[in-house]
DNA sequence: CCCGATACTACGGTTGACGTTATATATCGC
DNA sequence: GCGATATATAACGTCAACCGTAGTATCGGG
C-alpha cells in the first residue's frame, strides 16, 4: 500500500467524508506534503470500494453540487491497522541500521 | 518512496552488501513478508545509483562469479532518515484516527 | 463579471514494482 | 560425471498506481 492510499484510509477513519474533504484532510494530515490530485483520489476511491475497504456512506446535494460521502469499512480499518504495524516495523529497522554506520560517524 | 526501495536502502545502511545479500537482508528485515525478485532489486539498484542514494563500493570475483557491493551514500542516509520520520508521522496519524471511530467501538 | 473555491469526471502519461527467463559457476548428492 | 541446488547478475515485458491536465458546474467575493 502506497502513501496516498494509506492517507486516504486514514482520513476516512475518523468519520465519513466526501471526496474534496478527503483531499483537504490528507493535506492537513501530511502537513502539506501530500496534495492529492483528483485523478489520484477518485481512482483510489474506486479501487478501495472494489476491494471492500471503503464504501459509499451517502450522497448529498449541497447547492446543486453532488457530495458523495465515503466510509471506512471494518476490513478497511483492519487493513489500515495492519499497515500501521508494518510502517512502524520498517521505521524501527531502518533507524536501528542507520545508527550502526551513520549514527556514530556523525 | 515505496517499501521495496526503502528496505533496500535499509539493508545497505549497516554495511556494503552485494545483490544477493540484499535480497536475504530484506527478507530477514521484513520477517519474510518482502521477498525481492531479481528484476525488482537490480532495477531499484540502478535507479538509486543514478539518483546518488547508493553507489558501487567495490567489485569482487568470488569463485569466478562477480560480486558487486553497493554502499549507502550520505544523501542516501539522509533520504532514508527523512523517510523514517515520514513513516512515523503517518503511522501515528492513522492510529490516532482509528481510535476515534474503531478504538472505542471494539 | 470574472476569479477562486468547491466538487466531481475523464483521459492520457510515467514511474516503479513485478514476473519470467536467461546466463554462469560452484558444490553436493547420486 | 551428471543433474539438482544455491549464488549472482542481466534483460526482457507487463501492470498497478499515481500524476497532470482539462472539463463541467455552482456559488460567493471583489
Amino acid at each position: 500500500m502506497q502513501e496516498p492510499t494509506f492517507l486516504i484510509l486514514t482520513a476516512l477513519a475518523a468519520e465519513p467524508t466526501h471526496g474534496y474533504g478527503v483531499i483537504r484532510a490528507v493535506e492537513h494530515l501530511s502537513q502539506g506534503e501530500v496534495v492529492l490530485r483528483p485523478g489520484t483520489l477518485y481512482g483510489a476511491l474506486d479501487r478501495l470500494t472494489e476491494q471492500g475497504l471503503v464504501e459509499v456512506d451517502r450522497e448529498e446535494a449541497v447547492d446543486g453540487r453532488l457530495r458523495r460521502y465515503y466510509r471506512l469499512t471494518e476490513p478497511g480499518a483492519a487493513a489500515l491497522a495492519a499497515q500501521v504495524k508494518r510502517l512502524r516495523r520498517n521505521a524501527n529497522a531502518a533507524e536501528a541500521r542507520l545508527r550502526i554506520a551513520f549514527g556514530g560517524a556523525r
